[in-house]
DNA sequence: TCTAAACATAGCTATAAAATATATCTTATC
DNA sequence: GATAAGATATATTTTATAGCTATGTTTAGA
């Protein structure tokens, strides 16, 4: 049981741009800096930006920045947008061929608890995942001057 | 985010048997029965006698039968048992390469979700995914005589 | 004692989702 | 007009999971 790693980055990519301020970033950069792929990345930033959560900025000089304030993006929000699938088991996708789902009780027993799972993350924002303390060592791991 | 479908088969397995008291039951019966590979059953089948939780009989007029009481069936145990992995996030993975995970609070609260999610979990036993008002409808749904 | 029916076990193959790559287009700066 | 950036679509690769094949072992019963 796993997020995917497109959850995982769009998540990566807020945690760079919020070290950044109002400076624009580009792709390759935030690539380099994970060593993760710029092509993967690219799917990323552009829903990022569609789902209003970063501001682009085409042509040279171009780049991206955060459009939201960092205590303002939910996590748990964030994860059910980007998150694809969210069925945790067959009897919650379209797809399902379980005989006994109208009898079962596993369906919202597994209900119970991605609904737990979520609520957890509805309790942080992306201003909660970087703590101040470790400002310092985050800009030198990411390497931003 | 989803559980295998090896978990899955396996607590239907178990939901399976327990609707047969004593009497064998055989892998071929309940792929007919679930309309799902026998041969993935084959493995599943082959785990859950390891662990304990049935008992099965070789040879022709063999099967198996549950080796433990439904209500000591701990549905959280059962899925940190068959789930492969559980690392939700690179992080958490042997083989994370993320350079910011020393510092970042993804990790913890990813943590804090998944034990959420388990919590639930450990909170159902076989039994209680079965409810009684529904065996009639459970016993014609999978065929049972 | 032979055959058939069952599980045991290992290894292989197919599939589907995800990740990554390629290619081309559009936009903006210098 | 050249270059550097994102926009977008499509193709390919990778990986985990699911499913298949094959053979071995055990037991019941003819």
């Amino acid at each position: 049981m796993h997020i995917t790693r497109y959850t995982d980055y769009s998540l990566r990519v807020l945690i760079y741009l919020a070290q950044q301020g109002d400076r624009l970033t580009t792709i390759q950069e935030i690539a380099d800096s994970y060593d993760i792929s710029k092509n993967h990345l690219m799917k990323v930033v552009h829903q990022l930006n569609k789902k209003g959560y970063i501001e682009t900025v085409r042509g040279k000089k171009g780049g991206m920045r955060l459009h939201m304030e960092p205590e303002s993006i939910n996590v748990g929000i964030l994860v059910r947008e980007t998150e694809h699938d969210l069925s945790i088991v067959e009897c919650y996708s379209d797809k399902n061929a379980c005989k006994i789902t109208p009898v079962c009780g596993l369906k919202p027993m597994f209900g119970e608890a991605l609904h737990a799972f979520l609520a957890v993350l509805d309790k942080y924002t992306l201003k909660d995942v970087m703590k101040d303390q470790y400002k310092p060592q985050l800009l030198r791991l990411l390497q931003i001057a």
